[in-house]
DNA sequence: CTCCATCTACCTATCAGTCGGTAGGCTGCA
DNA sequence: TGCAGCCTACCGACTGATAGGTAGATGGAG
């Protein structure tokens, strides 16, 4: 174990910063290469090409996200608890800034205009959030925790979108604030009272 | 009225659609200039800068919104059934690909990398669609035709988040359907049943 | 004659990406 | 032990393409 990150581990900690908070098409490898005060080429070392590095950060993403729905599983049986963990997640990441969009839904309003592999990495992570949505959801509505008045599949979907649209509403608003009173508004129509 | 559009119209048009599909900064003078045949330097003689097309493109939107929105108050008093134009609206217009995402929503979600005047162009079409909503739902729990469970301003809020969640999934997903189905399921939890 | 839209020709800055090369660490072998 | 051979990480200098933007000439319409 080292004391100060990979290069490779800074160069894509930038890469997701900037692709958050700029898009795909905002950023350049000029400016990871100011920001962690190495030359540009020196990223292509790591990362051919500027998709490449795209992909990795999307995978990157999928993988933290992955670990960290299953340990949500095994720390919390009740599946509308669950949905409110995933919404405080990213409450938490927009208040602090540090994570002040998800990767993927800035990477999804670009997709017409991204190389076909990094789209498909895109796509990828929205078809692995709703399926595990969905399980949810279904399992919320056997438990008698979640109100449903659409199928699950649907209410997955539209419970993403709200969490997404969240987040935009927060960035154009600039009141990180707003994420949470729209999302405590999502959940209050989702979530049943006991 | 002359036959065909005028120059600077259809570089707005032109304007619209790449901003919708690529974001500010997925497009150039350049691309517009080879889709409507003329030299790139032409279009700087009706906007002068990148950014001055873009505000623009938002302006006219917000007076096409702004039109439409008095029209339909006048054509439908019911305010849920104002709700359901809306979102027809937007069905429309991503189901036959003439207008697949909200300018101002691709634009939102670039806003930390856009020029100050065009962010603020961004920002006031927001305020100004919440400040509709809030109206309408304020009006719609007087008639008794929405059901609210928060502060009309705060489901007001939820909802637009929602109709732009749902744009982002459809162009995730690459199912313009997709937007039909998160929307009626997001209209069935607000509008009453009679 | 004037005005306006458009043009050609050009600018500087930046883009992603390539090239040849170097510094230094590790490995295997004599 | 010493050294050859290879490796990773990085560099300066560069490429062709493209970015947004400018200057000044041209040509047609009122």
């Amino acid at each position: 174990m080292q004391a100060t990150r990979s290069t490779a581990d800074q160069i894509l900690d930038e890469g997701r910063r900037l692709i958050m908070t700029r898009g795909y098409n905002g950023f350049s490898y000029a400016d990871i290469a100011d920001a962690i005060g190495i030359r540009k080429p020196s990223i292509h070392h790591h990362f051919a090409a500027k998709s490449d590095l795209a992909i990795a950060v999307v995978e990157q993403s999928r993988a933290i996200i992955a670990a960290q729905v299953e340990l949500l599983a095994e720390a919390e049986p009740d599946a509308s608890e669950q949905l409110r963990a995933y919404a405080a997640y990213w409450e938490r990441c927009i208040a602090d800034d540090s994570a002040p969009f998800c990767v993927a839904a800035m990477l999804a309003a670009e997709l017409p205009s991204l190389p076909d592999d990094l789209a498909v990495a895109v796509r990828g992570h929205f078809a692995t959030l709703t399926k595990w949505l969905t399980r949810l959801l279904t399992l919320g509505a056997r438990q008698g925790s979640v109100s449903l008045v659409r199928s699950p599949a649907e209410e997955a979907d539209a419970f993403m979108s709200a969490i997404y649209g969240a987040m935009l509403s927060a960035r154009a608003f600039g009141e990180p604030a707003r994420f949470t009173t729209i999302t405590e508004t999502l959940l209050s129509r989702v979530v049943r009272l006991r």
